[in-house]
Parts: C-alpha cells; sequence; structure tokens
DNA sequence: AAACTGTGTTCGCATATACGAACGAAACGG
DNA sequence: CCGTTTCGTTCGTATATGCGAACACAGTTT
C-alpha cells in the first residue's frame, strides 16, 4: 500500500462525507496524519479544485464533481436507466432505484424520489450489504450458499431485527426468487421499509437490479401484482437496452 | 506543490479523460513518470476502486462515480435544475445548459440533451472558457472592461472566427447585454452553433446561467422571442429557488 | 487582559518513497 | 522459428517526503 495515494484517498473520501467545514485538525485527529504533512497534501488539492479552503474550513471542491460527471458520461445507458426510473416512480409513486454488484455490496447508481415527502434516504454513490438489501438480494439471485459464503466470510450481520443472518436460508430464499423472477424483503435492512427488486440480465448474467422502496404503512396487498409487473417490466427493458452496449461501468456489468 | 497528492491528481485526470484501457506505458510517457512508482500508486487507486486493472489495462473505477455522486448530493438544487431543463428542452426541442463561472471557465453542473439527432457535445463536468460561450458570457455579464482584463490577463484567444478577442468589444457587448436581460452569441465557440443565455442570480448577483445551444440551420428569427422568454423563464425560477437555499456549490454560488 | 484553541509556517532529522537500470515474459514480425 | 520490441516487475541506493516540536498570529472565552 502506497501511503501517500492513501492518504488522498482518505481525505477526499472523508470530505465528502462531511460535505463541508472541516478544519485542518478534525482531518488530523480523525485520519490521524500529522498536520504538517496534511497542510501541504491539502493545498496541493485546494490548487487543484479537489478542496476548497475558505478561511480554515475546508469543503468538497468541484473537480470531485468533474470526474464523476466523466465517469458517468461514458455509460450513456445510464440516462435511459434514469428515465426509465422516473417512469416507474410516476407509476408507483415510491422511490426507485438501479445498481450494480461489488463484491458484495450493491452500488447505487441511479434513483428517482418518491412523490411522497416521507421517502428513502440512500444516496446515489452509496454501498450497502448486499444481502440486507432488496435490490442486493436480485444481485444475487444466481448465488449458491457456496457462493455467498464465499463472498462473505464474516457471516451475514444483522441490520435490523428482520435481517437474514443465515446462509441457508438466504439461499433457499434466492432459490424461490429465481423462479418466481423477483425479489422481496420487509424491513430486512432498514425499519418501516420492505421493497421488491428485479435483476437485470446480459447475456443471461445478473449484471444490475432495479428496486421499489415502499414504506410498510403506504403498501397493501392489493397493489402487489401491479408494483411486481411494473419493476419486471422496466428491468426487462433496461436488460434489453444494455444487451446492445458493451459498456462494463468499471468492470462491473 | 505536493508531488505524491499531484501525480495522484494527473493520474485521475488522465484515467477519466481517457476512460477506459490505459496501459502503464501509457500512464509513463504522457504523465512522464517512472513505471515504477506508477506500479505502486496505481495499485493502491486500484484497491479502492479509483482504477480498475483488467489482465494490464486500466480503466477509471466506481469510486470516481462515488464521489461525484456524494458531492452531487449536498446540493439538492440540482435535481430542481435538471427538470427545469428538461422542460425547457420540451419547449424549444434544443440541448439546454446550466452552468457556474469558476476562474474565468464556465463550469457545466447540468445539461438536457436536445430531441435531435445532431446535437451539441458538451458533457456535464466539462470547463471551457466563459469569454467565448454564451452560458459564460451571461456569467460574466457584470463585469466591466478592467475585470474582464483582470480575469483574462493573457487575452482572449479566438477558438472560431467570430470570437469575440478584444476586450473593448465583449465589454460593451455584455453592458447591452445587462439591458437585455439574455446573451446571445453566433458560432463564437463552435462552428454552426448559436447560443441564448440568461444569468441566474442570488441576492441580485450573478452565481449561474442558463442557455440553450442551436445548431445555425434550425434557427429563425420568428423562434427569437419565445426562446429568449423561454430561457428567462426558466432561469427566474432556479433563481427564486437558489434564493432559499444557503448552498456553495464549492463556494461558486 | 490573560488563557485557550486552532491555523498555517518553519526546520532539522529519520525514514519511507522515488528512481533507473536490469531482468523475465510475452507479443510481434520477418 | 528466432530475433526484436514492448511491457510489467524487481531491487538497491539516493533523495525527497514525512514527522514532531516550536512559533507567530488570530479569534474566542474566561
Amino acid at each position: 500500500m502506497h501511503q501517500p495515494t492513501k492518504r488522498v484517498i482518505d481525505i477526499l473520501e472523508y470530505i465528502v462525507k462531511k460535505g463541508e467545514n472541516v478544519r485542518l485538525t478534525d482531518f488530523s485527529r480523525e485520519l490521524e496524519m500529522p498536520k504538517s504533512t496534511l497542510l501541504a497534501i491539502l493545498k496541493t488539492l485546494c490548487d487543484y479544485k479537489f478542496l476548497v479552503n475558505e478561511n480554515g474550513m475546508y469543503s468538497a471542491g468541484t473537480a470531485l464533481f468533474s470526474l464523476g460527471a466523466a465517469f458517468t458520461g461514458n455509460f450513456p445507458t445510464l440516462n435511459f436507466v434514469r428515465k426509465q426510473l422516473d417512469d416507474l416512480v410516476g407509476l408507483l409513486g415510491e422511490t426507485c432505484y438501479f445498481g450494480v454488484l461489488e463484491e458484495g455490496n450493491v452500488l447505487y447508481l441511479e434513483k428517482a424520489d418518491s412523490l411522497h415527502p416521507l421517502r428513502m434516504l440512500i444516496t446515489t454513490g452509496r454501498r450497502l450489504p448486499a444481502y440486507s438489501t432488496g435490490i442486493g438480494k436480485a444481485l444475487l439471485i444466481d448465488c449458491s450458499e457456496d457462493e455467498l459464503k464465499k463472498i462473505y466470510p464474516d457471516g451475514l450481520l444483522p441490520f435490523t431485527k428482520n435481517t437474514i443472518t443465515d446462509f441457508k436460508v438466504l439461499a433457499s430464499q434466492l432459490e424461490c426468487a429465481k423462479n418466481d423472477g423477483y425479489v422481496w424483503e420487509i424491513e430486512e435492512s432498514m425499519e418501516h421499509i420492505r421493497c421488491f427488486a428485479v435483476p437485470v440480465r446480459k447475456n443471461s448474467r445478473v449484471v444490475a437490479a432495479v428496486s421499489v422502496a415502499i414504506p410498510v404503512f403506504r403498501f397493501n396487498e392489493e397493489k402487489r401484482d401491479f408494483i411486481i409487473d411494473s419493476v419486471k417490466n422496466v428491468a426487462q427493458k433496461i436488460s434489453e437496452t444494455i444487451e446492445q452496449t458493451d459498456a462494463h461501468f468499471g468492470n462491473i456489468f
């Protein structure tokens, strides 16, 4: 591990987590780096707009935006995905997500916000353990029990009282889901939220997934079929589009 | 200037420019760094998903997406802006932009694509000299000739035969535009493209701008008033929204 | 007004990093 | 098929970077 590089990474990830108004001392304390060393790195990052220094307060700079935008720009498919998610929200009224699997985690690539004031709070770019989320289970849908154990060598940690922590239970549930063509989840990653998700395939391999997250009190069984059909429909459209591209997305697709 | 940090920056900016399939030797040649040093840095960047290494070919990694998304997430106003631009494209049919001023350059923060197959190619996150673009002139609209000279100490370089290279001409044109409340531009930054732009203000200070870019052959004078009114209307709505927030956007707003 | 907290410098010393050459492997071309 | 080129990797040494302490300065609190 290259220390100077690691430090730059730590600084950047820390500043985007905090967003703004981070002081030199905060960096030093949280990242355990001497202030004199920090100052040299921070100054250079400011020169190139990765950070902004406003009388002692550091904030995330526009270069971070440019990097992310340039990355996204390589994947025009995402524009199509966003429009599909917008349509899906129009139908269902609840927050919808699109994400890919990255080493056992869901990486959220796109979302469309619920029309309701009370809505989910996951932001694009975040990573969450796949086994506990609806969209994540859709991404793992083809995994056997052995494969799951390999992905999560430290076991399945609970996030709520409903989180599945037993590999056998998870594997058998995925087995069923594979037949049904969709996954559901009730308060396994967050209290009061249930979820439906459908995998997106390219050449029959799961490469991404679409999901909708619904507060339990706004759900009722009558809506069930309509929700599942709507999500399946969007996942199918996205699958067809992705089939035609050769985009890798950081070699995830 | 801190060399290791500068190198990380150079590597990241180079990889997003190239997008994918960059070899160790390419980095070494283009960035003038010894291969042995590069290897240590690249390996660390791969560990943290800033890069991906696929049998010798490096590509941009998902961490870049996460950084950019986290940055954007701090500015919910951008979602509103995107919807406004979408509406504007619905009215005008041509590519629309939203951007801010950063040291004499326009930084494009949002865009909505034209419905026509032939359209502008500027992507979000890019920077272009403000004096030559429509949106950029809207951002400079309150500047005097002296202020312009301070921003561009090396003078105004031409990009097309129409680019304004004389400070006096630019300043007097901005003076007129300030009265009209909008800026126009004909093939000053790109051949075959003309542009209308309107500044977005916060507390009466220009903090951003909205523009529409139209291929010259699709423009005719009858549309003029409608275009200008539409852009002004959107800029006004965005102004009102920004007034209510205290977002800085990398201390640009 | 003095004590405290935090930023940004400076400086000498110890050390981790950078460098370039040399090596091995693979791809290319005649 | 073998020489040639290109690429990635390794390694010992030189050097640039990292470190911690001390200091000046500014703002805030006691």
